[in-house]
DNA sequence: TGAATAGTTAGCGATATTCCGATATATTGA
DNA sequence: TCAATATATCGGAATATCGCTAACTATTCA
């Protein structure tokens, strides 16, 4: 039988899976790495140094990543370079900046402010 | 010494503040409680009860989505209902639902997919 | 006023995240 | 092989989140 499922509602089972995703997503160094990756090519190392954070964690947050499927790596002598995957994050990205992104320079905005 | 903040990047406070909200959009339960808000007016207990979860839960996870401006609520008469107020949730989720959301009847879809 | 309905708030244990330092692996080149 | 560079993994402490039950507030209506 199972839940009624009212309307046309995602189900709860792919929601949690949205919600995880969600949550890998949260989290400040994530999405500056996330940002520099949608961009250039860049190390661990660098990602690191933009989060303003060791290394280690940047990994970390990289395998994290990696791990629910937004990343893959490959590796280049010594160093290794992630890059996204996920068809769509960068669509998630761009909600994120309209929303939260500085404008710096709001020259001919479209106005939709509140 | 400070960060070299090489391209236009968002800031890493800006970015911290959408990890907050990401961080609240990111269960299950709350987004099929948006969804649901989307599209229609209802009330805690119907809310919860699509949830399958007690109402003091749904209570408490649209306190939280209030509370950090995704909600706003109205009484009337002993039932409440909340509503989206954060405009650019909706586009949020429809990338969510672009990524998550089963498609059991592709009749009239709009096909913008890759 | 008192009972029923609709929501909210409080307290608490279980679990998950985050961050860190230390250590480990992989690659290059002297 | 040894040192240096680049990245990865481990273990643990501090903190946050989750889900629950019980108790509380607000509103209606008989």
């Amino acid at each position: 039988m199972a839940s009624t499922t009212p309307t046309q509602l995602t189900s709860l089972e792919a929601l949690g899976q949205a919600a995880e995703c969600l949550k890998v997503l949260a989290h400040p160094h994530r999405l500056r790495m996330l940002q520099m990756l949608n961009s250039q090519q860049v190390t661990v190392t660098q990602l690191a140094e933009a989060c303003q954070i060791p290394t280690p964690m940047a990994s970390e947050h990289l395998r994290l990543m990696q791990r629910c499927g937004f990343l893959s790596s490959r590796r280049e002598g010594r160093k290794v370079f992630y890059q996204i995957i996920e068809p769509h994050l960068k669509n998630i990205l761009q909600c994120i900046e309209d929303r939260f992104g500085e404008k710096p320079n709001p020259s001919h905005s479209s106005g939709l402010v509140t």
